[in-house]
DNA sequence: AACTATTTTTAGATTTGTCTAAATTTTAAT
DNA sequence: ATTAAAATTTAGACAAATCTAAAAATAGTT
Protein backbone atom coordinates (compact mmCIF):
# COMPACT_ATOMS: atom_id res chain seq x y z
CA UNK A 1 0.00 0.00 0.00
CA UNK A 2 1.49 3.07 -1.14
CA UNK A 3 1.53 5.80 1.52
CA UNK A 4 2.22 9.17 1.53
CA UNK A 5 4.25 10.97 4.34
CA UNK A 6 1.34 13.26 4.73
CA UNK A 7 -1.04 10.27 4.39
CA UNK A 8 0.67 8.59 7.42
CA UNK A 9 0.68 11.58 9.81
CA UNK A 10 -2.53 11.96 9.23
CA UNK A 11 -3.29 8.39 9.83
CA UNK A 12 -1.46 8.98 13.29
CA UNK A 13 -3.00 11.72 14.39
CA UNK A 14 -6.50 10.43 14.31
CA UNK A 15 -5.31 7.45 15.67
CA UNK A 16 -3.64 9.25 18.57
CA UNK A 17 -6.80 11.50 19.41
CA UNK A 18 -9.40 8.66 18.39
CA UNK A 19 -7.47 6.35 21.44
CA UNK A 20 -7.97 9.51 23.52
CA UNK A 21 -11.44 10.36 23.15
CA UNK A 22 -12.74 6.96 22.22
CA UNK A 23 -15.00 8.86 19.33
CA UNK A 24 -15.03 10.11 15.60
CA UNK A 25 -12.56 12.73 15.27
CA UNK A 26 -13.52 15.83 14.52
CA UNK A 27 -11.78 18.26 11.26
CA UNK A 28 -11.25 20.82 13.53
CA UNK A 29 -9.14 18.44 16.22
CA UNK A 30 -7.42 16.46 13.46
CA UNK A 31 -6.44 19.83 11.39
CA UNK A 32 -4.95 21.28 14.89
CA UNK A 33 -3.08 17.95 15.96
CA UNK A 34 -1.37 18.71 12.22
CA UNK A 35 -0.80 22.47 12.84
CA UNK A 36 -2.62 23.29 9.49
CA UNK A 37 -5.81 24.55 8.52
CA UNK A 38 -9.33 22.87 8.78
CA UNK A 39 -9.78 23.34 4.96
CA UNK A 40 -6.57 20.74 4.54
CA UNK A 41 -7.64 18.50 6.69
CA UNK A 42 -10.74 17.98 4.66
CA UNK A 43 -9.10 17.90 1.73
CA UNK A 44 -6.75 14.65 2.95
CA UNK A 45 -10.39 13.06 5.06
CA UNK A 46 -11.48 13.02 1.43
CA UNK A 47 -8.04 10.73 0.20
CA UNK A 48 -8.12 8.99 2.90
CA UNK A 49 -11.67 8.18 2.84
CA UNK A 50 -11.04 7.32 -0.98
CA UNK A 51 -8.33 4.72 0.08
CA UNK A 52 -10.87 3.25 2.67
CA UNK A 53 -8.35 3.50 5.64
CA UNK A 54 -10.71 5.95 7.20
CA UNK A 55 -14.99 6.10 7.46
CA UNK A 56 -16.41 9.60 6.59
CA UNK A 57 -19.35 10.93 6.56
CA UNK A 58 -19.49 15.12 5.85
CA UNK A 59 -19.98 17.10 8.60
CA UNK A 60 -19.14 13.80 11.15
CA UNK A 61 -16.16 13.55 11.53
CA UNK A 62 -13.86 10.55 10.74
CA UNK A 63 -12.98 6.98 12.17
CA UNK A 64 -10.43 4.55 11.22
CA UNK A 65 -11.39 1.37 9.63
CA UNK A 66 -9.71 -1.87 10.38
CA UNK A 67 -7.29 -1.21 7.64
CA UNK A 68 -6.75 2.10 8.62
CA UNK A 69 -5.80 1.21 12.22
CA UNK A 70 -3.95 -1.31 11.08
CA UNK A 71 -1.40 0.98 9.35
CA UNK A 72 -1.81 3.64 11.94
CA UNK A 73 -0.88 1.33 14.74
CA UNK A 74 1.91 0.04 12.80
CA UNK A 75 3.52 3.74 12.85
CA UNK A 76 3.32 4.07 16.19
CA UNK A 77 4.95 0.77 16.97
CA UNK A 78 7.47 2.28 15.08
CA UNK A 79 7.52 5.38 16.70
CA UNK A 80 7.91 3.80 20.00
CA UNK A 81 10.43 0.88 19.11
CA UNK A 82 12.52 4.25 17.64
CA UNK A 83 12.58 6.08 21.17
CA UNK A 84 13.03 3.18 23.49
CA UNK A 85 16.06 2.43 20.42
CA UNK A 86 17.47 6.30 20.90
CA UNK A 87 16.91 6.19 24.63
CA UNK A 88 18.45 2.45 25.39
CA UNK A 89 21.56 2.70 22.46
CA UNK A 90 22.28 5.57 21.70
CA UNK A 91 22.18 7.75 24.89
CA UNK A 92 19.44 10.27 24.09
CA UNK A 93 17.10 11.71 27.33
CA UNK A 94 13.50 10.31 27.07
CA UNK A 95 12.64 14.35 26.18
CA UNK A 96 14.66 14.60 23.06
CA UNK A 97 13.68 10.98 21.60
CA UNK A 98 10.42 12.85 19.77
CA UNK A 99 11.45 15.04 17.20
CA UNK A 100 13.58 12.35 16.13
CA UNK A 101 11.07 9.40 16.22
CA UNK A 102 8.44 11.68 14.22
CA UNK A 103 11.37 11.12 11.33
CA UNK A 104 12.08 7.44 11.74
CA UNK A 105 8.98 5.66 12.33
CA UNK A 106 7.83 6.28 8.50
CA UNK A 107 10.98 4.42 7.42
CA UNK A 108 9.47 1.02 5.59
CA UNK A 109 11.00 -2.24 5.87
CA UNK A 110 9.75 -5.16 7.86
CA UNK A 111 12.83 -6.55 8.79
CA UNK A 112 13.83 -3.49 9.91
CA UNK A 113 11.44 -3.21 12.71
CA UNK A 114 11.42 -6.94 13.20
CA UNK A 115 14.95 -6.51 14.31
CA UNK A 116 14.94 -3.96 15.84
CA UNK A 117 12.35 -5.09 18.44
CA UNK A 118 14.67 -8.37 18.94
CA UNK A 119 17.50 -5.69 19.29
CA UNK A 120 15.56 -4.10 22.32
CA UNK A 121 14.34 -6.96 23.60
CA UNK A 122 10.95 -6.93 22.70
CA UNK A 123 9.95 -3.44 24.89
CA UNK A 124 6.13 -3.40 26.12
CA UNK A 125 6.01 0.59 26.74
CA UNK A 126 8.62 3.17 25.60
CA UNK A 127 10.44 5.27 27.33
CA UNK A 128 7.32 7.60 28.37
CA UNK A 129 5.10 4.88 29.32
CA UNK A 130 2.72 4.82 26.36
CA UNK A 131 2.39 1.29 25.39
CA UNK A 132 3.83 -0.27 21.91
CA UNK A 133 1.55 -2.07 19.59
CA UNK A 134 2.39 -5.26 18.37
CA UNK A 135 2.48 -6.38 14.97
CA UNK A 136 -0.92 -6.62 14.68
CA UNK A 137 -1.69 -3.43 15.88
CA UNK A 138 -2.79 -4.39 19.33
CA UNK A 139 -1.52 -3.23 22.55
CA UNK A 140 -0.74 -5.71 25.12
CA UNK A 141 0.14 -3.67 28.16
CA UNK A 142 -2.31 -2.17 30.34
CA UNK A 143 -3.18 1.62 30.34
CA UNK A 144 -0.85 4.11 32.29
CA UNK A 145 -3.43 5.23 35.11
CA UNK A 146 -2.50 8.32 37.92
CA UNK A 147 -1.34 6.67 40.75
CA UNK A 148 -4.27 8.63 43.00
CA UNK A 149 -6.72 6.03 41.28
CA UNK A 150 -4.90 3.07 42.49
CA UNK A 151 -6.48 1.79 45.72
CA UNK A 152 -5.00 0.50 49.55
CA UNK A 153 -2.93 -2.56 48.53
CA UNK A 154 -2.86 -1.87 44.60
CA UNK A 155 1.46 -1.48 43.15
CA UNK A 156 2.46 0.02 40.03
CA UNK A 157 5.40 0.63 38.06
CA UNK A 158 6.43 4.04 37.17
CA UNK A 159 5.38 5.00 33.46
CA UNK A 160 5.46 8.64 32.93
CA UNK A 161 4.27 12.08 34.26
CA UNK A 162 1.43 14.13 33.32
CA UNK A 163 2.85 17.76 34.12
CA UNK A 164 6.33 18.07 33.03
CA UNK A 165 6.97 21.41 35.06
CA UNK A 166 10.33 20.97 36.13
CA UNK A 167 9.33 22.10 39.95
CA UNK A 168 7.56 18.59 39.54
CA UNK A 169 10.43 17.06 38.20
CA UNK A 170 13.27 18.29 40.67
CA UNK A 171 10.33 17.12 43.57
CA UNK A 172 10.21 13.57 41.89
CA UNK A 173 13.68 13.52 42.15
CA UNK A 174 14.12 14.83 45.56
CA UNK A 175 11.84 12.13 46.71
CA UNK A 176 13.97 9.49 44.46
CA UNK A 177 11.01 8.31 42.30
CA UNK A 178 11.95 7.64 38.94
CA UNK A 179 10.95 5.53 35.79
CA UNK A 180 10.24 2.12 36.14
CA UNK A 181 10.11 1.91 40.47
CA UNK A 182 7.42 -0.31 41.64
CA UNK A 183 5.28 1.27 44.16
CA UNK A 184 3.05 -0.24 46.91
CA UNK A 185 -0.27 2.12 48.35
CA UNK A 186 -0.12 1.68 51.67
CA UNK A 187 -2.21 4.45 52.95
CA UNK A 188 -4.66 7.22 51.28
CA UNK A 189 -5.23 9.87 53.68
CA UNK A 190 -9.19 10.91 53.16
CA UNK A 191 -8.90 14.70 54.41
CA UNK A 192 -6.10 15.97 51.55
CA UNK A 193 -6.09 12.80 48.90
CA UNK A 194 -2.24 12.40 49.77
CA UNK A 195 -1.03 8.57 49.51
CA UNK A 196 1.53 6.81 51.77
CA UNK A 197 3.52 4.23 48.94
CA UNK A 198 6.39 2.00 49.64
CA UNK A 199 9.36 1.84 47.47
CA UNK A 200 13.18 0.99 48.13
CA UNK A 201 12.13 -0.07 51.32
CA UNK A 202 10.85 3.13 52.70
CA UNK A 203 7.25 4.61 53.61
CA UNK A 204 6.42 7.70 52.10
CA UNK A 205 3.94 10.45 51.61
CA UNK A 206 2.80 11.69 48.42
CA UNK A 207 0.45 14.75 48.01
CA UNK A 208 -2.63 14.73 46.23
CA UNK A 209 -1.10 16.87 43.18
CA UNK A 210 1.74 14.95 42.99
CA UNK A 211 -0.04 11.88 42.78
CA UNK A 212 -2.67 12.70 40.20
CA UNK A 213 0.35 13.49 37.81
CA UNK A 214 2.35 10.62 38.05
CA UNK A 215 1.45 7.66 35.89
CA UNK A 216 1.84 3.98 36.81
CA UNK A 217 0.68 0.80 35.22
CA UNK A 218 -0.77 -1.44 37.42
CA UNK A 219 1.11 -4.71 38.59
CA UNK B 1 19.71 24.98 5.63
CA UNK B 2 16.51 23.68 4.32
CA UNK B 3 16.15 21.01 1.80
CA UNK B 4 14.19 18.89 0.29
CA UNK B 5 14.60 15.02 -0.07
CA UNK B 6 14.71 15.73 -4.01
CA UNK B 7 17.51 17.51 -3.24
CA UNK B 8 19.18 15.84 -1.09
CA UNK B 9 19.41 12.58 -3.31
CA UNK B 10 20.42 14.91 -6.28
CA UNK B 11 23.24 16.33 -3.90
CA UNK B 12 24.36 12.41 -3.46
CA UNK B 13 23.75 11.59 -6.87
CA UNK B 14 26.42 14.48 -7.77
CA UNK B 15 28.72 13.51 -5.06
CA UNK B 16 28.59 9.53 -6.43
CA UNK B 17 29.19 10.17 -9.93
CA UNK B 18 31.92 13.15 -9.50
CA UNK B 19 34.04 11.07 -7.18
CA UNK B 20 34.50 8.07 -9.86
CA UNK B 21 34.74 10.81 -12.77
CA UNK B 22 36.30 13.60 -10.88
CA UNK B 23 34.95 15.61 -13.69
CA UNK B 24 31.73 18.26 -14.11
CA UNK B 25 28.44 15.70 -14.19
CA UNK B 26 26.63 15.53 -16.91
CA UNK B 27 22.45 16.35 -17.07
CA UNK B 28 22.04 12.96 -18.93
CA UNK B 29 24.35 11.53 -15.81
CA UNK B 30 22.85 13.16 -13.51
CA UNK B 31 19.04 12.12 -15.21
CA UNK B 32 19.97 8.71 -15.70
CA UNK B 33 21.29 8.31 -11.58
CA UNK B 34 18.14 10.17 -10.67
CA UNK B 35 15.80 7.55 -12.94
CA UNK B 36 14.52 10.75 -14.16
CA UNK B 37 14.01 12.88 -17.05
CA UNK B 38 16.92 15.54 -18.18
CA UNK B 39 14.84 18.17 -18.11
CA UNK B 40 13.76 17.33 -14.76
CA UNK B 41 17.09 17.09 -13.51
CA UNK B 42 18.14 20.97 -15.10
CA UNK B 43 15.30 22.20 -13.37
CA UNK B 44 17.19 20.77 -9.85
CA UNK B 45 20.48 21.65 -11.23
CA UNK B 46 19.27 25.39 -11.17
CA UNK B 47 17.40 24.95 -8.15
CA UNK B 48 21.05 24.11 -6.62
CA UNK B 49 23.14 26.24 -8.28
CA UNK B 50 20.33 29.32 -6.54
CA UNK B 51 21.02 28.14 -3.88
CA UNK B 52 25.05 27.48 -4.08
CA UNK B 53 25.38 24.20 -3.57
CA UNK B 54 26.55 23.53 -7.24
CA UNK B 55 28.64 25.54 -9.77
CA UNK B 56 26.56 25.86 -12.96
CA UNK B 57 26.92 26.89 -16.05
CA UNK B 58 24.76 25.87 -19.15
CA UNK B 59 25.62 23.16 -20.91
CA UNK B 60 28.71 22.40 -18.92
CA UNK B 61 27.66 20.26 -15.88
CA UNK B 62 27.57 20.66 -12.44
CA UNK B 63 30.50 20.34 -9.60
CA UNK B 64 29.96 20.71 -5.85
CA UNK B 65 30.52 23.72 -4.18
CA UNK B 66 32.38 23.35 -0.81
CA UNK B 67 29.14 23.34 0.96
CA UNK B 68 27.25 21.14 -1.19
CA UNK B 69 30.36 18.89 -1.06
CA UNK B 70 29.66 18.95 3.11
CA UNK B 71 26.24 18.44 2.66
CA UNK B 72 26.38 15.36 0.23
CA UNK B 73 29.43 14.14 2.07
CA UNK B 74 27.21 14.16 5.47
CA UNK B 75 24.67 11.92 3.81
CA UNK B 76 26.70 9.62 2.22
CA UNK B 77 28.05 9.16 5.50
CA UNK B 78 24.71 9.16 7.38
CA UNK B 79 23.34 6.35 4.45
CA UNK B 80 27.31 4.05 5.21
CA UNK B 81 27.00 4.11 9.15
CA UNK B 82 23.11 2.93 8.90
CA UNK B 83 24.72 0.11 6.35
CA UNK B 84 27.09 -1.01 9.17
CA UNK B 85 24.14 -0.60 12.04
CA UNK B 86 22.34 -2.92 9.81
CA UNK B 87 24.58 -5.45 9.50
CA UNK B 88 26.24 -5.18 12.52
CA UNK B 89 23.24 -4.84 15.05
CA UNK B 90 20.52 -5.86 13.45
CA UNK B 91 21.37 -9.55 11.61
CA UNK B 92 21.15 -7.69 7.78
CA UNK B 93 23.40 -9.48 4.71
CA UNK B 94 25.57 -7.06 3.20
CA UNK B 95 22.96 -7.10 0.12
CA UNK B 96 20.04 -6.10 1.99
CA UNK B 97 21.06 -3.05 3.24
CA UNK B 98 20.76 -0.68 0.21
CA UNK B 99 17.19 -0.09 -0.27
CA UNK B 100 16.53 0.78 3.83
CA UNK B 101 20.18 3.06 4.39
CA UNK B 102 18.45 5.07 1.68
CA UNK B 103 15.14 5.70 3.53
CA UNK B 104 17.65 6.29 6.59
CA UNK B 105 20.28 8.73 4.98
CA UNK B 106 17.49 11.58 5.04
CA UNK B 107 16.95 11.64 8.96
CA UNK B 108 17.77 14.74 10.50
CA UNK B 109 19.88 14.89 14.27
CA UNK B 110 23.47 15.00 14.62
CA UNK B 111 23.22 13.92 18.04
CA UNK B 112 21.96 10.92 16.16
CA UNK B 113 24.36 10.12 13.99
CA UNK B 114 27.53 10.74 16.46
CA UNK B 115 25.80 8.39 18.97
CA UNK B 116 25.31 5.73 15.97
CA UNK B 117 28.64 6.46 15.41
CA UNK B 118 30.05 5.82 18.85
CA UNK B 119 27.63 2.37 19.10
CA UNK B 120 29.26 1.00 16.23
CA UNK B 121 32.65 1.88 17.36
CA UNK B 122 33.82 4.38 14.68
CA UNK B 123 33.76 2.35 11.69
CA UNK B 124 36.09 3.38 8.86
CA UNK B 125 34.20 1.84 5.84
CA UNK B 126 30.85 0.39 5.33
CA UNK B 127 29.76 -3.18 4.43
CA UNK B 128 30.67 -2.94 1.07
CA UNK B 129 34.05 -2.00 1.52
CA UNK B 130 33.22 1.58 1.16
CA UNK B 131 34.57 4.66 3.10
CA UNK B 132 32.73 6.33 5.47
CA UNK B 133 33.35 10.32 5.14
CA UNK B 134 33.90 11.67 8.78
CA UNK B 135 32.12 14.47 9.89
CA UNK B 136 33.58 17.41 8.01
CA UNK B 137 33.23 14.95 4.79
CA UNK B 138 36.94 13.96 4.14
CA UNK B 139 37.64 10.70 3.52
CA UNK B 140 40.51 8.83 5.76
CA UNK B 141 40.07 5.52 4.66
CA UNK B 142 42.87 4.65 2.05
CA UNK B 143 41.06 3.65 -1.63
CA UNK B 144 40.26 0.12 -2.17
CA UNK B 145 42.22 -1.24 -4.96
CA UNK B 146 42.09 -4.37 -6.56
CA UNK B 147 43.76 -7.46 -5.53
CA UNK B 148 45.46 -7.83 -8.48
CA UNK B 149 47.42 -4.81 -8.02
CA UNK B 150 49.23 -5.36 -4.87
CA UNK B 151 53.35 -6.21 -5.23
CA UNK B 152 54.60 -9.25 -3.56
CA UNK B 153 54.67 -8.74 0.52
CA UNK B 154 52.08 -6.39 0.57
CA UNK B 155 49.07 -7.22 2.63
CA UNK B 156 45.22 -6.00 2.46
CA UNK B 157 41.37 -6.30 4.03
CA UNK B 158 39.10 -7.84 1.61
CA UNK B 159 36.83 -4.76 1.61
CA UNK B 160 34.74 -5.21 -1.54
CA UNK B 161 34.15 -7.47 -5.02
CA UNK B 162 33.84 -6.09 -8.42
CA UNK B 163 31.78 -8.38 -9.96
CA UNK B 164 28.89 -10.13 -8.08
CA UNK B 165 28.26 -12.82 -10.36
CA UNK B 166 27.01 -15.31 -8.60
CA UNK B 167 29.65 -18.14 -9.35
CA UNK B 168 32.16 -15.94 -8.37
CA UNK B 169 30.69 -15.03 -5.17
CA UNK B 170 30.28 -19.25 -4.66
CA UNK B 171 33.95 -19.57 -5.47
CA UNK B 172 34.81 -17.03 -2.90
CA UNK B 173 32.94 -19.11 -0.65
CA UNK B 174 34.48 -22.33 -1.03
CA UNK B 175 38.28 -20.57 -1.03
CA UNK B 176 36.94 -19.11 2.28
CA UNK B 177 37.47 -15.57 1.10
CA UNK B 178 35.17 -13.32 3.42
CA UNK B 179 35.15 -9.53 3.78
CA UNK B 180 37.30 -8.50 6.46
CA UNK B 181 39.74 -11.04 5.82
CA UNK B 182 43.68 -10.07 5.80
CA UNK B 183 45.57 -11.43 2.84
CA UNK B 184 49.48 -11.29 2.55
CA UNK B 185 50.66 -12.11 -1.04
CA UNK B 186 53.04 -14.32 -1.54
CA UNK B 187 53.97 -14.67 -5.11
CA UNK B 188 52.60 -13.85 -8.25
CA UNK B 189 53.18 -16.07 -11.19
CA UNK B 190 54.26 -13.63 -14.07
CA UNK B 191 52.68 -16.12 -17.01
CA UNK B 192 48.95 -16.07 -16.10
CA UNK B 193 48.79 -13.31 -13.76
CA UNK B 194 47.63 -15.50 -10.73
CA UNK B 195 48.79 -15.12 -6.91
CA UNK B 196 49.49 -17.03 -4.19
CA UNK B 197 47.93 -15.55 -1.39
CA UNK B 198 48.97 -16.36 2.48
CA UNK B 199 45.30 -16.23 4.82
CA UNK B 200 44.21 -17.87 7.85
CA UNK B 201 47.35 -19.51 7.92
CA UNK B 202 47.23 -21.43 4.58
CA UNK B 203 48.63 -20.27 1.26
CA UNK B 204 45.88 -20.45 -1.82
CA UNK B 205 46.35 -19.67 -5.16
CA UNK B 206 43.87 -16.95 -6.66
CA UNK B 207 43.34 -16.68 -10.54
CA UNK B 208 44.09 -13.37 -12.31
CA UNK B 209 40.56 -12.95 -12.80
CA UNK B 210 39.85 -13.58 -9.44
CA UNK B 211 42.28 -10.98 -8.04
CA UNK B 212 40.91 -8.55 -10.41
CA UNK B 213 37.37 -8.51 -8.85
CA UNK B 214 38.30 -8.81 -5.25
CA UNK B 215 38.68 -5.42 -4.00
CA UNK B 216 41.24 -5.05 -0.59
CA UNK B 217 42.42 -2.15 0.99
CA UNK B 218 46.26 -1.60 1.79
CA UNK B 219 47.44 -2.26 5.42
C1' DA C 1 33.27 24.11 -42.73
C1' DA C 2 28.83 22.05 -42.98
C1' DC C 3 25.69 18.95 -41.48
C1' DT C 4 23.84 15.53 -38.48
C1' DA C 5 23.21 13.42 -34.13
C1' DT C 6 23.30 14.08 -29.41
C1' DT C 7 22.77 16.69 -25.40
C1' DT C 8 20.66 20.21 -22.94
C1' DT C 9 17.36 23.70 -22.05
C1' DT C 10 12.82 25.89 -22.33
C1' DA C 11 7.83 26.17 -22.27
C1' DG C 12 3.73 24.56 -20.78
C1' DA C 13 0.99 20.92 -18.37
C1' DT C 14 0.16 17.77 -14.24
C1' DT C 15 -0.08 16.11 -9.40
C1' DT C 16 0.19 16.68 -4.39
C1' DG C 17 -0.55 19.10 -0.42
C1' DT C 18 -1.33 23.31 1.05
C1' DC C 19 -3.65 27.98 1.52
C1' DT C 20 -7.54 31.92 1.66
C1' DA C 21 -12.02 33.27 1.27
C1' DA C 22 -16.62 32.26 0.67
C1' DA C 23 -20.52 29.16 1.17
C1' DT C 24 -22.85 25.66 3.71
C1' DT C 25 -24.17 22.82 7.61
C1' DT C 26 -24.52 21.93 12.39
C1' DT C 27 -24.89 23.37 17.16
C1' DA C 28 -26.47 26.05 20.81
C1' DA C 29 -29.15 29.65 22.83
C1' DT C 30 -32.85 32.34 23.37
C1' DA D 1 -38.58 27.74 16.14
C1' DT D 2 -35.33 31.31 14.94
C1' DT D 3 -31.15 32.90 14.80
C1' DA D 4 -26.29 33.65 15.89
C1' DA D 5 -22.01 31.27 16.41
C1' DA D 6 -19.06 27.65 15.38
C1' DA D 7 -17.58 23.98 12.55
C1' DT D 8 -17.03 22.16 8.11
C1' DT D 9 -16.83 22.03 3.21
C1' DT D 10 -16.14 24.02 -1.39
C1' DA D 11 -13.89 26.71 -4.90
C1' DG D 12 -10.05 28.59 -6.71
C1' DA D 13 -5.01 29.62 -6.29
C1' DC D 14 -0.14 28.39 -5.39
C1' DA D 15 4.58 26.06 -4.90
C1' DA D 16 7.34 21.83 -5.62
C1' DA D 17 8.75 18.27 -8.50
C1' DT D 18 7.85 16.03 -12.22
C1' DC D 19 6.58 15.13 -17.31
C1' DT D 20 6.21 15.80 -22.73
C1' DA D 21 7.30 18.14 -26.73
C1' DA D 22 9.76 21.51 -28.99
C1' DA D 23 13.73 24.62 -29.40
C1' DA D 24 18.59 25.61 -28.85
C1' DA D 25 23.39 24.48 -28.23
C1' DT D 26 27.22 21.36 -28.59
C1' DA D 27 29.96 17.58 -30.49
C1' DG D 28 31.37 14.52 -34.03
C1' DT D 29 32.21 13.24 -38.80
C1' DT D 30 33.22 13.69 -43.13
Amino acid sequence: MLMTLSEENYLKAIYNISTKTGEAVSTNLLAEAMETKASSATDMIKKLAEKDFVNYKKYQGVKLTKEGHLIAASIVRKHRLWEVFLVEKLNFSWDEVHEVAEQLEHIKSDKLIEELDALLDFPRVDPHGDPIPNKYGEIQAKKKVPLSSLKVGEKGVCVGVKSTAKEFLQYLDKIEISLGIELEIIEKEAFDGSVIVLYKDQQKNISAMAAANLYVRKT
